[in-house]
Formats: structure tokens, sequence, C-alpha cells
DNA sequence: GCCGTTTTCGGCCCGACTGTTTTCAGTCG
């Protein structure tokens, strides 16, 4: 988690509840990390992870839980987690045992485990032996020699550490999806170009359209007998800054930016975004930038089954495996194979006996699925659907007929009203909605109530003239207000109801950082309340890699949201599709679908480039389980004029 | 630490690669 540091969650000022399902889930997995660190029962500290991950995904009010004893009722929660559980909800007071944890455990081991190849484990014998308790230590030692002695140690492991220093300095762990996915799609464009290679896949999380990537994974199928041709075809591409490891069906690399065929560039950035991110020195380092890759090369047969697991996710696939062991099989990276026949043998030699897939689909019919779209591969209620074939059907970009939140050169933008229409027609739209920056946000030249009307005025204009020329295509005029002091809007109502919609947002992220999950929350319902506040715009604030959002929660908001639209006044909540963003994020777009709320994918777009965003945003969206029906996007221009009348 | 309707004990997903070993532990995905 970025920006947040390795503490346990405070407690709310009231309760109960006095913890937050994200605070009870990032104290969970703190403690896992901490136990790992402490050598203790590999099997115990999963149980931490899975009861993290399983209460960040619940939707339940976490007091209810505690209340009613349901807590005890969750898989994952036995007796020792229910009671830690029940007792910090309802009390405010986490278990000593993991305040001592926290204490006892130097903060720089757990900066540590970010270097590649150093685990818990290592870690731990390295602090007991020669004191090492930050990466700073851990370097002087490594000078010094003295990790070599150790015993499991050596030369090599010694020159690895100081390497993955000097990696983590270079570069922070994780990538956003739209660098991920460039140098994802160069890789494979290249491996596919390679003589011998049969198919190339990018897999991953890239595959899965996660907002940060780790790391590429390139599933490639070969035969047998140019395995070795191919895999030194791959050693010898441009862009390969470094060679991790090497082996028959595996390679393990890393990538810099002269794997592309012409020079890195990353276009035009917002100015608010491009600070939060680093500033001027942003595109220096991202020109600099490497991204770790893994190659696996495989038969023709076997490509399915490897390409679905590295696909992932990890918890996917142990659900996966599960049921494969419910139905007398073992799926591995190599095949579906039938328990009885496999009896000892492991890996490629079982795979013989595996049953056939030609693709991915045969391997989720064999299992009595519906193939699961790799979007939606995270364990989250996906196989259950797949099981009874109610998997969504996912939107898709020809699916979107227009977008509500864009800027022009009245306030920020880089593009006139006239520029953004064409660019908006160009790409296929039938309509197209703007929101420039309103008085209040200075730094992004907010129009006056003066200049918004008479934008309004050149709008009408525009649309007459569509109108009479019979083209399907017309403008709507909003504005993007400021949430101010008391969840007030940034123009006067009688403004307010001269244009379309208002899209509400929060800029004054310092204000907002500095102030409790439940002022944020109530001060967003009392916006959410104006009858002008059409669309909750970048519901968070967060930027990705940059600046975690303000304390807010987004559960209780979608829930206030979906009172006004079940009384049939429309609230909808932004996707903000720029990259930087992807804000809702992909795990509250199926809680907002789920409690009727319409979600509306916005580019922000700043310039006419910046309407190609709305891919990003398509890409969150389905991985949030959405269809069209689900978004406003999807409306006709007819549509959207009678719903926002 | 959790789980279980053949189980309250003995499992918990599984394989590749690396560096250290002389048969394997640690790390990763």
């Amino acid at each position: 988690m970025a920006g947040s540091s390795f503490v346990l969650p405070k407690a709310r000022p009231s309760g109960p509840p006095y913890f937050s399902r994200n605070q009870v889930a990032q104290a969970l997995h703190q403690v896992a990390v901490l136990l790992e660190l402490q050598g203790a029962n590999v099997f115990r500290v999963r149980s931490y992870q899975n009861a993290s991950r399983m209460l960040g995904g619940l939707t339940q009010d976490l007091g209810d839980l505690v209340e009613s004893g349901e807590l005890f009722g969750l898989k994952g929660i036995g007796k020792g987690l229910g009671s830690a559980l029940s007792q910090a909800i309802s009390e405010g007071i986490w278990p000593d045992d993991w305040i001592s944890l926290h204490n006892d455990t130097p903060e720089g081991l757990i900066e540590m485990l970010g270097i590649p190849g150093l685990g818990p484990k290592r870690i731990k014998i390295m602090n007991q032996e020669l004191g090492v308790d930050s990466i700073a230590t851990l370097r002087q030692a490594a000078e010094d020699d003295s990790i070599a002695g150790l015993k499991g140690f050596g030369a090599k492991s010694q020159q690895r550490m100081l390497d993955g220093i000097e990696l983590l300095a270079r570069f922070r762990s994780r990538r956003r999806l739209d660098i991920g996915l460039k140098y994802g799609e160069a890789f494979e464009q290249r491996i596919s170009q390679i003589p011998g290679v049969l198919k190339a896949q990018l897999a991953g999380s890239a595959r899965r359209r996660k907002d940060t990537i780790g790391d590429l994974d390139i599933v490639v199928a070969v035969h047998d007998e140019d395995k070795e041709d191919v895999s030194k075809a791959i050693l010898n591409l441009p862009g390969i800054a470094d060679i991790k490891g090497a082996g028959d069906s595996k390679i393990s690399l890393i990538l810099d930016t002269s794997i592309f065929d012409e020079s890195f560039s990353i276009g035009h950035i917002d100015p608010n975004v491009l600070d939060a991110i680093g500033g001027d020195d942003y595109e220096q380092l991202e020109a600099g930038g490497t991204i770790d890759a893994q190659v696996r090369l495989v038969s023709l047969e076997v490509f399915p089954f490897t390409l679905a697991y590295f696909t992932g996710s990890k918890e996917h696939n142990i659900a996966m495996r599960q049921r494969a062991i419910d139905r007398g099989l073992r799926l591995s990276e190599f095949g579906l194979i039938p328990e009885k026949d496999a009896g000892e043998l492991k890996g490629m030699a079982a795979a013989q006996f595996s049953l056939s897939a030609d693709d991915e689909s045969e391997i989720y019919r064999h299992l009595e699925l519906d193939w699961v779209t790799p979007e939606l591969r995270e364990d989250t209620g996906e196989i259950n659907a797949a099981e009874q074939s109610l998997l969504p059907k996912l939107i898709v970009q020809s699916d979107i007929k227009g977008a509500l939140h864009n800027h022009t050169t009245l306030s920020d933008g880089e593009a006139s009203l006239e520029q953004m229409a064409d660019a908006a027609r160009k790409i296929g739209w039938n309509w197209l909605g703007i929101a420039d920056h309103s008085p209040t946000l200075k730094v992004a030249n907010g129009a006056s109530a003066e200049d918004l009307l008479a934008q309004g005025e050149l709008i009408k204009q525009y649309n007459s003239e569509w109108s009479n020329q019979g083209i399907d295509f017309r403008l709507f005029h909003g504005v993007e207000s400021d949430i101010l002091e008391g969840g007030k809007l940034d123009h006067p109502d009688d403004v307010l109801s001269q244009i379309d919609y208002t899209v509400a947002s929060v800029h004054a992220m310092n204000k907002w950082k500095g102030r409790d999950e439940q002022s944020n929350t109530e001060e967003l319902m009392r916006c959410i309340d104006h009858d002008a506040t059409t669309i909750l715009g970048h519901p968070t604030g967060r930027i990705l890699q940059g600046r975690d959002g303000y304390e807010v929660d987004m559960y209780a908001i979608i829930d206030y949201m979906s009172d006004y639209n079940n009384d049939g006044v429309l609230k909808a909540v932004e996707l903000n599709a720029s990259p930087y963003r992807l804000d809702l994020d992909w795990r509250m777009c199926k809680y907002a679908k789920m409690k009727n709320v319409p979600v509306i994918i916005n580019p922000d777009a700043h310039s006419i480039r910046g309407l190609g965003d709305i891919a990003y945003g398509v890409m969150a969206a389905r991985k949030g389980w959405l269809e069209s029906s689900d978004v406003l996007n999807s409306l006709s221009g007819l549509e959207l004029t009678t719903l926002l009348e």
C-alpha cells in the first residue's frame, strides 16, 4: 500500500465499531508479515492472510457481524481470530501480542522484504547473526563481506542482495496498468516474431487488468526441439537490462525502455497528477524505468494450462485446484490429471495423462464451469457464478457512446469545445459531456459563472446546428464543481440549474486527508444531498503509485446514493478512467452495481488524446463486473437527455 | 490459526529455479 506506514490502524474516536473493514484487513495483513519475520508456522501465517483477504472483500458492517456472532461463522475465522477481532471492533483495542509483534520488529526488516530474492527466513537469520535491521545495515554488511560467511549464504546471494537494493532504489515495485501493458505488448510482439514460436501470450496481472502490475508473465508455445533456439533468441532480444535466471522452461529477466521501437514517451500529464507522482523527475524516472518479466516455454498441448495458471490470480488458482481435487483431478500448470493415473508422478511426467484442452475454456468445462474472463479471476465469486452460468456479460468499448467529465480551454484543457466534440465524433461517440473546473480551483483556471453560462450558449448553438443537419451527435453541458466546506457546491443554485449536470469532486486533498473517515464520509453525503449533484467525481482522490485517497467509507457512500436512486433521483458515481486514477476502485464497482447505483466511466480528458483513456476505464469496469446496462455511457444521446431533465 | 458429516489431529496448492549443499531450504509466482 503506497503511502501508508506499517503500524496498526488507530481506533475511531467513536464506536463501536471502532475499526473499519479495511483497517481490520490491514491489521491482519501486517500481523501475517510480522509473524513470517518471526519464523512462525507458515500455515498460521496463511490463516492471517486468508482472513485479511476475506474480510477485505466483505460488504457487511463489521459491527453487526460482531454483535450477531456471525463473525465466527465466516470461513477462515475461528476461535482465535474471532475473539481477537470481536474485542478489537467492540472495544477499540488490538490484541496484546499483535502490539508486541509491531514493537519488537524493526521497521527496516519489513523494508528488506521488498528486496527481490530475499524473504523472511533469511532476513531473520541475518538479523540474529549480524544485527542487520535495515536496508542500510544490510548494504553495509554485504559490502563488508560478512554475509557470505553465514551458513546457507554465499558470495552469490550476497551480491544478489546488493543488486536488489540497487534495483529497489531505481524503481518502485509496481507499475501502473498503462505502463505495464505498453511493456507487455511490446515484449509479446517481439517474442511472437521469433522463428519457432507457435504462440506467445501475455498472462499475469496485466491480462487480468489490475490497476497496477508487479511483473509481466508471458507464456510461449514451442515444439520441444525448438525450445533451446527460441530461448536463446529471447535472451538476445533488445530491451533486456538483466537476466535473473534462465532454465529449460522458465526465463526470468528485467526489461528496460529499449524494448520499444520508438523513443519512450509518457504523453501529457495533468499537472495536479504529475505533482503527486514525483513532479518533473517523473518523466526521467519513467524513461529510465524497468519492469520484471517471466517467460515460460511450453508445448502446444500444455499451453492452455500454463496460460491459465500464470494468469492467476493465485487465489483463483487455489480455488480451481480445490475444485479439481473435489473431482479426483489434479490441476497444475501442466495439465488436469486424474489422480488415479498420476499416482506418484509429478509435473511434466504426470502431464501425459492430462485431460486435453485446446484452449482455456475447455479446462473450465472439465471442471463444470463456464469460461471465466481473465479480469474476473480474483476469487471474488466468479467461480460460483461460472458454476451457475451467471457470469456477467461484461461491457466492451464499443458499448460506449459518450462520457460526461471532460475539459476544454475554458479551464485547464488543451483543446477547444469544437475540437473536443470533433474528436468524440471521430471515435464514434454519439455525445460528449463537458465539465470544466469551477472558480475555486484556481490552479486549474476554474471558470466563472459568467464564462460557464456563455459556454452553455455555445453548446446550444452547436447542438441545434447538428440537429438541423441531421447529425446524431450532441453535447451536454456540465461543470466539475469543487466540493467546498460543509459539502457545498462552487456555484449558486440559479447557475447550476441552467446546466445539464454537476460532477462534484474533491480537490483540496490536504484538507480531506487531514480529517477522519467519519467526517469525510458525512461531508460527501451533504454534497450528494444537493439537488444539482448528479455525479460524484474521482470518489477517493487517489493517484496510483502517487498518493492514497482520503479516508472515506465508500460502502456507506454507495449505500447513501443507492437510496436516492431507488427513489428515482439520479446519483451516479464516476469511474475515472485516467490510468493514474482508476477511481472508483474496481472492487467497489461490483458493490455499486449490486446497490443499483449507476456508474459513469469518465476519461477526465484534458486533451483530444485524453479521450483515449476511456479504454482503461472500460478495463476497470470489466474487472468490476459491470455490464453495459450498469453504466450511463451506454445510453443514447436521447436517453441521456431524458434522464438529465 | 483454521478446518472437518469417513476427521478434534494432521493436514493446509504446487512446481521451478537458485545457491547452497552432498540432499535441500528459501523464494517466487
